[in-house]
DNA sequence: TTTATAACTGACCATATGATCAGTTAAAAT
DNA sequence: ATTTTAACTGATCATATGGTCAGTTATAAA
């Protein structure tokens, strides 16, 4: 098997074009905007947001004082790079997947989580969203509560119909229900962390854990869950 | 119930001055220094090693270049605080709880990870341990792979024991069965990135949420284990 | 070819921050 | 009470960094 090259495609059109360093000196506001953006990303997902703007306008080949004309100040930079990130990134599809019942569960699950893996297990989603929340940024906060009634809650529910146990019409669905559900995204964000953050290496591919994890999940689920709704 | 009023027991004696603002104006030199390493671990876990030294002798009640004094530079400092909190908190206890076959393991794994979210889910904890690592620290990578070594493959041991599958000496350990045990952990640190990191309050106590881990782990782990030992 | 537009630069400012050191002073030793 | 020790301060330096602005120049319109 060998590599495509694509160095033959370099002047086909593109719409976002590359982060390249040295391509022509001026460029149309908007293309340079997002240009600086994507750049933006890159570089603070590495360094974190104390990154100098001189460094970063070093890389994209420019003077700092351009960077401070796209943008306000530092702050409406970083403030895009969560829009990039949080905002740009979420894909509505998941959200369908998981109440698509002529689908297994376990089936809906690793379909998921496989997707939903190749967007968060990146190495700038996975330090944005890090540098962000020690930052005290409010925006995780409200993506993990975003996260939670498009993803989690729609899983515990899924799973009361899979163990054929009362709807959330009956019995409301529990707090601890949800907290199981957290534990799939928890193992899923722990190996982006440890691969982009800790340096420690995974030792089996990832779509083989993210199976696992599922499955480990649905079986714990069988046992607990039961367990956890006749609690008062 | 009423709050003991502790200022009465002010002036008896403490091997370790808490970090007080106005005691009396010279120390000892191991006192301050303790007391500097202290209050870095606290500063730093708030505001990341970018932290200012002027805030951090303020909040001390001490000039900034006092702190000089005690450390040759402030990369010193950063030093001594990942020896408090990451050697000087391990609990070697833990390794022993594991390999106790008197009792249950799931008794054992639970008591475990409640001994020890007592420590890593502090706000100190996780934090340093964030910005330690995002800082391209590899105390974080030898940390992980000690943690590896001494909690987790012993973990992965005592479940092959437990479910009646052949020991390592006959079938060495499979990385899918270290990579399982991963999950438990994943799950206990990610509680303590929703507590001190992403202001996502948890609903339920920690204990409860330790007891669901465990139990979701050891019900995935017997349906999962006996499948991944026999794979090539 | 000339003109008009706007993308871009270079020099500069104000402030923040790690680090140094000569000198001060509380507290222990005499 | 006096001397000695060492904990501590205050002033200062060098550099880094966010941000500004008058002026330059590539590019497209005329």
């Amino acid at each position: 098997m060998e590599l495509k090259n694509n160095m033959s495609e370099e002047n086909s059109f593109s719409e976002v074009p590359a982060v390249e360093v040295h391509p022509r000196k001026r460029m149309k506001r908007e293309d340079r905007d997002r240009e600086i953006a994507a750049a933006a990303v890159v570089f603070f997902a590495e360094v974190g947001f104390d990154g100098d703007t001189r460094e970063l306008a070093r890389r994209l080949g420019v003077t700092q004082s351009l960077i401070f004309r796209y943008f306000p100040n530092k702050a409406a930079l970083i403030e895009r790079v969560y829009q990039e990130v949080y905002v740009g990134r979420w894909n509505p599809y998941w959200e369908t997947i998981i109440a698509d019942r002529s689908v297994p569960l376990q089936d809906r699950l690793i379909r998921l989580y496989k997707d939903y893996s190749r967007i968060s297990l990146t190495y700038d989603w996975v330090r944005i969203f890090m540098f962000s929340g020690l930052k005290g940024e409010d925006i995780n906060t409200r993506y993990l509560k975003f996260l939670r009634s498009r993803i989690l809650e729609p899983i515990a529910i899924e799973v009361r119909a899979e163990l054929g146990l009362p709807s959330p019409d009956e019995i409301p669905l529990k707090m601890s229900e949800v907290e199981l559900a957290w534990g799939i995204n928890s193992r899923i964000f722990y190996l982006g962390q440890r691969q982009w953050i800790f340096n420690v290496p995974l030792d089996i591919d990832i779509d083989s854990i993210i199976e696992h994890t599922i499955i480990t999940y649905l079986s714990g689920a069988k046992t607990v869950v039961p367990m956890l709704i006749k609690q008062d």
